[in-house]
DNA sequence: CTAATATATCGAAATATTTCAATAAAAGAA
DNA sequence: TTCTTTTATTGAAATATTTCGATATATTAG
């Protein structure tokens, strides 16, 4: 993983709505909806559109449309190659 | 480890020239010193005073004054909580 | 087709971050 | 002390990010 997409993933990660967003994986686990984040977030719609498309930018979330909805599966190869470089950093 | 703490470390992994003050810890291993950071970043030296801040304050890097040198080890305790926050996340 | 629902995009305001010149502070050298 | 070196702080400009109202698009229901 270069270091563009290690920055990329950082960012993903540097915001405080974002990491609730994930943390939904961590409770619900895999798939979150789309309206699940809006049940959760008190955002304005367009908001967390915005914060779950970093997301999907950054690889962490894959997006699948379902009918109208949308449904989000955490990236887990991403996420591993991203704790691999951060491994790689601890030496 | 908190969100915020998370959160705080992520913001100082999501800038280029911080990801390359940290590869100085792959290439060089500890401790790492300003002086070779000023080396390497094409930075005035206010802005690598800046980075470098950003890196102490999310806990990564270690300061430690020596004469009037500063010198930098990084903080594997925390490196190895944050990646456990991942871990987690991953599932 | 029309209406309702779910999500995305646009555009602008508010906020945060990055950068550097100027300056300050700390510490050793002369 | 005075000079030099090393790092930090201040303040301002440039840039990036976050937020939301308005609007657009997509999909299903009736």
């Amino acid at each position: 993983m270069d270091s563009k997409k290690i920055e990329k993933i950082s960012r993903a990660l540097a915001d405080p709505h974002r990491l609730r967003i994930l943390d939904q994986f961590r409770k619900n686990s895999n798939p979150v909806y789309c309206s699940e984040v809006h049940d959760v977030l008190d955002l304005a719609q367009p908001s967390i559109s915005h914060h779950l498309k970093q997301l999907v930018d950054a690889d962490l979330l894959i997006p699948e449309k379902e009918g109208r909805n949308l449904k989000y599966n955490l990236n887990q190869k991403v996420l591993g190659e991203y704790i691999s470089f951060l491994n790689a950093l601890k030496g």
